[in-house]
DNA sequence: TTTCTATATGCAACCAGTTGCATAGTCTGC
DNA sequence: GCAGACTATGCAACTGGTTGCATATAGAAA
């Protein structure tokens, strides 16, 4: 039931279309949530008969038409108790994980490639991680900075503190490849 | 299809029944891999339809019949070319981020609690994994390691910079909540 | 004596998410 | 002029995982 709490929480900013939501998250919420649009209209749908959200179809010329979401007075009183339930813990699945577990089935040095290639991955990542942090405090320099801002921020960070544990962790598989053995 | 890869890396280490799996996915591998023992069996009935593994009905007394399952050449071989191809980074799901959206709908104070739990939670996996770090420590210095026990040190190691870095960005959300503003 | 835990297997319904496909007009670039 | 991207919505089939239930026996605890 999440992604029905992620949508009402991005109606919560102002009324949307579900192509919009769809955008952002592809963009804004990129790092927060993930979703198709075949998901999201589907979820629509279903809000709405449940009355969680009202719907305003709007004709475009040179478009198709579309439909704008506003969330209810009964969606806003979901969505503030589903924000203080207490939150679930995913069950641990680490595909990663496991393949260090079979790793000397095959050859050390194919193994290492594909740490190789994670640990790239993850200095990417980290990479744009940071240069939205910039961006973002650049914003609180010049324009300052909303409540939203704030959180984004904080996201932002969870962001940085575990893809700086996920480059130490793979440094330290590294050199348990090289050594044969532990060294932390 | 990582299910069926985790149960032929748990059978490349000897034959065991379905049950003896679903009770390592407790114990030795909990914080690996999770799965119910409806879903082993099913997978099991699966890979032995199609070769991965081979069984033998071993008959009980005073027990209900068990079926003894063991990896074969073919499914040794799909775990190899598994064990080195490219693995797909999961897409972001952060319940308790989009909360952080959304808490300013609510009391701040409930909002609080929420997290004040969430940290005792991981502080409590914290200690869960030093006490487990502890007695893999302890066995190197009597025992010695082997190469299975030198990996789950590293899966160990993985929970440890994780843990460390969920107390860090809860701290920095607490200290968010108290102050009105971020301070990192 | 009854209840609880452990051994050992499995079916069926359901829920969330993925993938493929369909429709249909506009605007941009080659 | 045509290919491709953008706006805008949606259905249908499939996959992976959860939840509930069923069966059957032994031994330990209350």
């Amino acid at each position: 039931m999440a992604l029905r709490h992620v949508v009402l929480t991005v109606l919560a900013r102002g009324e949307m279309t579900g192509y919009e939501i769809a955008k952002n998250f592809e963009s804004v919420y990129s790092h927060l949530w993930q979703a198709s649009h075949q998901q999201i209209y589907k979820e629509l749908a279903r809000l709405n008969e449940e009355g969680g959200v009202s719907v305003k179809v709007v004709a475009q010329r040179s478009r198709p038409d579309k439909k704008v979401y506003a969330i209810t007075k009964k969606g806003t009183e979901e969505l503030k108790a589903w924000v203080v339930s207490p939150t679930e813990i995913p069950a641990p699945r680490h595909d990663f994980l496991v393949k260090l577990l079979a790793h000397h089935l095959g050859e050390r040095k194919d193994f290492q490639r594909e740490c190789a290639r994670l640990l790239q991955a993850a200095q990417q990542w980290m990479r744009t991680l940071r240069l939205m942090r910039r961006e973002c405090l650049n914003e609180r320099d010049t324009r300052g900075w909303s409540e939203h801002d704030e959180v984004l921020y904080l996201a932002l960070r969870r962001g940085l503190l575990f893809g700086e544990a996920q480059v130490r962790w793979l440094k330290e598989i590294q050199r348990y490849l090289v050594n044969g053995k532990v060294t932390e």
